[in-house]
RNA sequence: GCCGAUGUAGCUCAGUUGGCCAGAGCAGCUGAUUUGUAAUCAGCUGGUCGGGGGUUCGAAUCCCUCCAUCGGCUCCA
């Protein structure tokens, strides 16, 4: 949502060419005329090494000057790196992600060579580009660095991009890269390089710095004409928490100055949206440090917009054939132990609860679906009663780690809109669409456009970390797989990210922050049913075991409400909104009027209330406005003679006056247009 | 849990190199005003300066520790 994506982006400074065909020019034997193909199907001739430049000029100086990167034949590559057969080739520009990859790859190498200035005997992890800036692992040998500090280190890699170093690369032999580093003391890259293969290893040199490094980057440092490195952070090296925490320096940077600035005043916006500024405005929820950490209290008005939510999802399940249940907050010990989750997860739980009775213990329930397949353990189930849909708000408690809460996304009490299906294996399919159909049903309806469709598989090189027969895991990922596919949704694949018993289609949305959050998720699972025992009598008088799909649309309460909160500023669909108009008096003398009007409205089933307040109504505006309450009504001595309300809609002004029946229709109109659109 | 930063009234923030009873605006209360489309005026109330310990003649300010929050990492049933 914050990513800069600029119409009139251009590119800086063209660099003699002589200088920048340089580096390459050793290795290569000229031969003859080469055929290159451009992505509109055109083509044209160019000797044997040519460069992405070379051809970039050819066309026009301007786009030479604009272009960061070249794409031959599918792979990025380094404008300067010569093309030595036929090619289909896409220059990238500061608009394409390949061309801003490069560049903030570039940069990072830019940050590292300041750091190597000013930091001397600085040890070196990865520094890659991101999807917005880029940032390089450093261990400082014991040495601190603080926010205070990232000015001068701005200031050294402003002053290296402007003498316009050159990208240079080099093909090395993995002996001599190891040698380079080991000379060098650089225990990171050593082991980085003791992964790669000898013949694929190249070095870029830009300035007084070189880095083991893939590319692509930049012709030159030139193009680099703004900086602002955004954060410090620890990281473990190669992302294991076993291993050491390196420095991470965050940065992000531009070819123009008027781009950092645009971004900044964005990043400035989208902290406006954060749900946590706005939770706490618009008086959603609240967190006190006597409840205990992550635990969210829900005020009124976030209670209201919830309990709407949750009425919203009822009438859809009930239509799609779901049974409410309810189930107790606790559970017995064993409960855990039987699921599997005792052993995964019981030491990181919040710990049983003991009663008086020597030995008893239970346990703060983490997830709802082993109380669910008690439930269908109640009866002996025949094939005829599949599928069994169970739905529960059910709310659950996780010791998440302390530096893992995060508002409302992250919480350590919070109540799933959970619901575990029970059906035959011929069913299983039939049923994952099902549940697919809901969650993009409940999106559409809550407008929510920009979501990636993640399919959750389990490490391959890692199973031990899964419970259940490899054939289970291959029937359950082949049925998401196919489901998917059937859906025509487009999705990513993710090893590694299934739960431990089972694969996973998740919904992934992003904050205002552009931070990735996983909202619904339609779980397949064989294990379960076999850890309870489960069974159903089929047709043929014998016993099966049914498949479990565990799903939940919006995936917790709180979460969805923090995304919904983010994606909307607080002006909430006025069909879920905590109140959807209020009545101004102009004055006191009033509000009998406006109390009726309220009540009148009120009585059509819709949400007012007055503010009746002893202050003018230049002041009642302003803060029902920054309330972002829909529609302010305005009363006064006309509108009492005529029955009437003087309509103002939130963020856009007067729209004049109606009668009370006639804003009435007009705003349930409205709430039947969002609910059918 | 790990790395780094932050914590002053209900909210947003000031508090100079440690030094007079810790300040402002908004909110709240009281009064005046009776208002026509984004802030009416006046007065008053409100703070163990996150908690605890220490250094000092003296601590919001320096040190230690705990708690919470923020940005990342790791984790996410």
């Amino acid at each position: 949502m914050i990513f800069l994506i600029s119409s009139n982006s251009q590119l800086l400074g063209i660099v003699p060419l002589q200088i920048r065909k340089f580096s390459y020019l050793c290795s290569l034997k000229i031969e003859d005329m080469i055929t290159i193909t451009f992505p509109d199907g055109n083509t044209r001739q160019y000797e044997a090494g040519v460069t992405g430049f070379d051809i970039a000029k050819s066309i026009s100086p301007r786009l030479a000057a604009e272009t960061l990167a070249v794409g031959v034949n599918g792979e990025t590559w380094d404008l300067l790196r010569p093309i030595a057969g036929d090619a289909n080739i896409k220059l990238y520009k500061w608009d394409d992600a390949e061309g801003r990859h490069a560049f903030w790859h570039s940069s990072s190498h830019l940050l590292a060579e300041a750091l190597e200035a000013l930091y001397p005997g600085v040890k070196f992890g990865i520094g890659p580009a991101i999807e917005t800036g880029f940032y390089y692992d450093v261990d400082l040998g014991g040495r601190t660095i603080t926010d205070a500090d990232l000015p001068a280190i701005e200031a050294k890699m402003l002053e290296l991009a402007r003498q316009k170093e050159v990208f240079t690369r080099r093909e090395v032999s993995k002996p001599e890269a190891l040698k380079t580093y080991t000379e060098k003391g650089d225990p990171y890259k050593c082991e980085l390089i003791g992964d790669l293969q000898d013949g694929t290893i190249t070095f870029y040199t830009n300035g007084n710095f070189t880095d083991l490094c893939r590319g692509p980057h930049l012709p030159d440092t030139g193009s680099i004409k703004a900086v602002k490195l955004t954060a410090i952070a620890g990281a473990y090296w190669r992302g294991n928490e076993k291993n050491k925490m390196l420095t991470r320096i965050y940065g992000v940077t531009f070819p123009q100055k008027k781009l950092l600035d645009e971004y900044l005043v964005l990043l400035e916006e989208a902290k406006k949206r954060d749900h946590r500024k706005i939770g706490k405005e618009l008086e959603l929820f609240a967190f006190s440090q006597r409840v205990g950490q992550g635990l969210p209290l829900w005020l009124p008005k976030g209670a209201a917009l919830r309990e709407r939510l949750e009425n919203f999802l009822r009438r859809v399940q009930k239509q799609h054939g779901y049974q409410q249940v309810i189930t107790p907050h606790i559970g017995q010990k064993e409960l855990y132990v039987t699921s599997g989750h005792y052993a995964k997860y019981g030491k990181d739980s919040f710990q049983p609860i003991h009663t008086p009775q020597e030995g008893e213990e239970f346990l703060l329930k983490p997830m709802n679906c082993p109380h669910h397949c008690e439930i269908y353990r109640t009866k002996p189930r025949s094939y005829k009663d599949l599928p069994l849909r169970f739905a529960e708000f059910g709310t659950v408690y996780r010791y998440e780690q302390s530096g893992e809460l995060h508002g409302l996304t992250r919480v350590r009490g919070f109540t799933q809109d959970d619901a575990h299906i029970f059906c035959r294996p011929d069913q299983l399919k039939e049923e994952f669409n099902k549940v697919i159909d809901i969650v993009l049903y409940i999106f559409h309806t809550l407008d929510f456009k920009d979501f990636t469709a993640q399919v959750s598989l389990r490490d391959p090189g890692n199973t031990e970390k899964y419970i259940g027969s490899d054939e289970n895991w291959e029937r359950a990922e082949r049925a998401i797989i196919e489901s998917a596919a059937e859906k025509g949704l487009q999705t990513v694949v993710e090893l590694g990210e299934a739960a431990f018993y089972g694969p996973k289609l998740d919904f992934m949305v992003r904050d205002a922050l552009g931070r990735k959050w996983q909202l619904g998720t339609i779980q397949v699972d064989y294990n379960l049913p076999e850890r309870f025992e489960l069974e159903y009598t089929g047709a043929d008088d014998k016993r099966h075991r049914p498949v479990m799909i565990h799903r939940a649309p919006f995936g917790s309460m709180e979460r969805f409400v923090a995304v919904l909160i983010e994606h909307t500023g607080g002006r909430f669909p006025l069909w879920l909104t905590p109140e959807q108009a209020t009545v101004l008096p102009i004055s006191e003398r009033f509000n009998a009027y406006a109390q009726q009007v309220s009540d009148a409205l009120n009585n059509a089933d819709i949400r007012a209330t007055v503010d009746d307040r002893n202050e003018t109504i230049g002041k009642k505006i302003r803060e029902n406005e920054l309330k972002r309450t829909p529609y302010l009504l305005i009363v006064g001595e006309k509108e009492e003679a005529g029955r009437l309300v003087a309509v103002r809609k939130q963020g856009e002004g007067d729209k004049g006056a109606m009668t009370i029946e006639d804003f009435a229709k007009f705003l349930r109109e409205e709430v039947t247009k969002e609910l059918l659109a």
